[in-house]
DNA sequence: CGCAGCATTGACAGGGGTCAATTGGCGTGG
DNA sequence: CCACGCCAATTGACCCCTGTCAATGCTGCG
């Protein structure tokens, strides 16, 4: 059976936090069953209690919330060999939906076999809540970019983000196309969809980046960084 | 010495993870310095490495982020009770700021001391990890009121939050007056201070709040609520 | 080869930003 | 106890960034 997905995610938790031999083969023992799901499938929705923590193989899925009057906000986006939701470990129902946003392949694992390598082995347990802290750090950097940067930057800013978190596993946006429809975009950054064209298209005229047919790709990543005046602190790639 | 700060962060813990007597004896041995710091002033810089972890006495603190061209975004607000960095524990660097919100009593803790409480209670480890959830969740509500609401119901909702946020230590906003200006206010929500004004202004017409000389206070939680369509499911606070 | 859904574009409007002047509250010093 | 000065709040004028609506192009898929 496939393992690249808890590979990926293995490497991921080295990326901030040291494991040791028995650490990874604690995880290698992980039963997990491996599903395949569509673009847009519902992996977990607000309320729902915790059961499952999901590790992405393949594709990307994200987290949003909606408005009583149907405005969704994409809060956080997923890459392969993320878990999904650690969190559940730690409260009793999800505060948020949790979607595919490509085809995904996921591995669902019991809750109860993640909280006992939480209680088992405490480097996995660091590198848990390190991912935690990670996450919502990211989170405080989309707060400042949607509360004061105006389109332009903060579409700039975003395509940097996913190119230096991709970098950690080994790809990069450089090399691949974004997979996101301008609608997915908007959501994520707090725009109409008409607005992000724009921006797109404003970013295309400088350089940047190219758009050939749906899809966006980075031309030119240090005028993409000086234009959303890019820096990875945040993402705490080398801490530990 | 005051020891009424423990006790409200201990109140905080509890209201989320079961403690047991020996856990709550090992937070009330906890060695700590007390210090009074002015509104203003710095309690942790972004890049600052991590040594301390500070609990909030009395008083208001908050996170800040600030981009190149100056822009101020507050992340989080910090209240009586709560703990400002457990992420310290997890991370080398700061990734944003910390600050005094207005005057506060804080007691500084040495890290070393709460990595010990983490290894070796377990049910105090649960609550901090708890801890830095539900301020995820927090943060993740502030994305979708700052991406998809508009002014008006963006204050609303924060007042509802400041509110019910207060109410797990024993006290609302409806008693007390809110302890921000209105260009913090502008910072927090992502709108400028004459924005904010104007909606203050709009919320009163309403009914909603009440200001008096330079304060804000809750006149009408129920307007509020229903303006704000606000639901407290994010603050988990019956969650364990 | 035709359809469905995304992307693109223009026109227009409005929410919210900016600037600047004025008011008002409050602490401080005389 | 009052006057002064500073800082926050308020207000009006103006304009731009961004949202909305609607029509038109694309493009990939069945």
């Amino acid at each position: 059976m496939n393992r690249r997905g808890l590979d990926l995610m293995k490497c991921k938790l080295l990326s901030h936090s040291p494991l040791e031999v028995d650490d990874l083969a604690a995880i290698d023992a992980l039963h997990y069953e491996q599903r395949r799901l569509e673009a847009g499938s519902y992996i977990l929705r607000e309320g729902d209690p915790s059961k499952i923590c999901p590790v992405l193989f393949s594709g990307f899925a994200f987290r949003h919330k909606i408005t009583a009057n149907g405005g969704r906000q994409i809060v956080a986006v997923k890459m392969p060999g993320d878990a999904l939701d650690f969190q559940s470990i730690f409260v009793r129902h999800a505060d948020h939906c949790l979607q595919a946003l490509t085809q995904i392949e996921i591995a669902t694992v019991r809750i109860e076999d993640i909280e006992r390598l939480f209680v088992d082995y405490p480097n996995i347990a660091r590198a848990i809540v390190v991912d935690i802290v990670i996450e919502a750090s990211i989170g405080r950097e989309w707060l400042l970019n949607i509360g004061r940067r105006n389109g332009f930057t903060r579409i700039a800013h975003l395509l940097c983000e996913i190119h230096f978190r991709l970098a950690i596993t080994g790809t990069g946006l450089l090399a691949d196309k974004l997979p996101l429809t301008q609608e997915q975009l908007a959501d994520l950054l707090g725009l109409s969809p008409v607005h992000v064209n724009r921006c797109l298209k404003a970013l295309e005229l400088r350089g940047a980046i190219v758009r050939q047919g749906r899809s966006v790709r980075i031309r030119d990543l240090g005028a993409l960084r000086s234009i959303a005046e890019f820096t990875d602190l945040y993402l705490h790639s080398d801490d530990s």
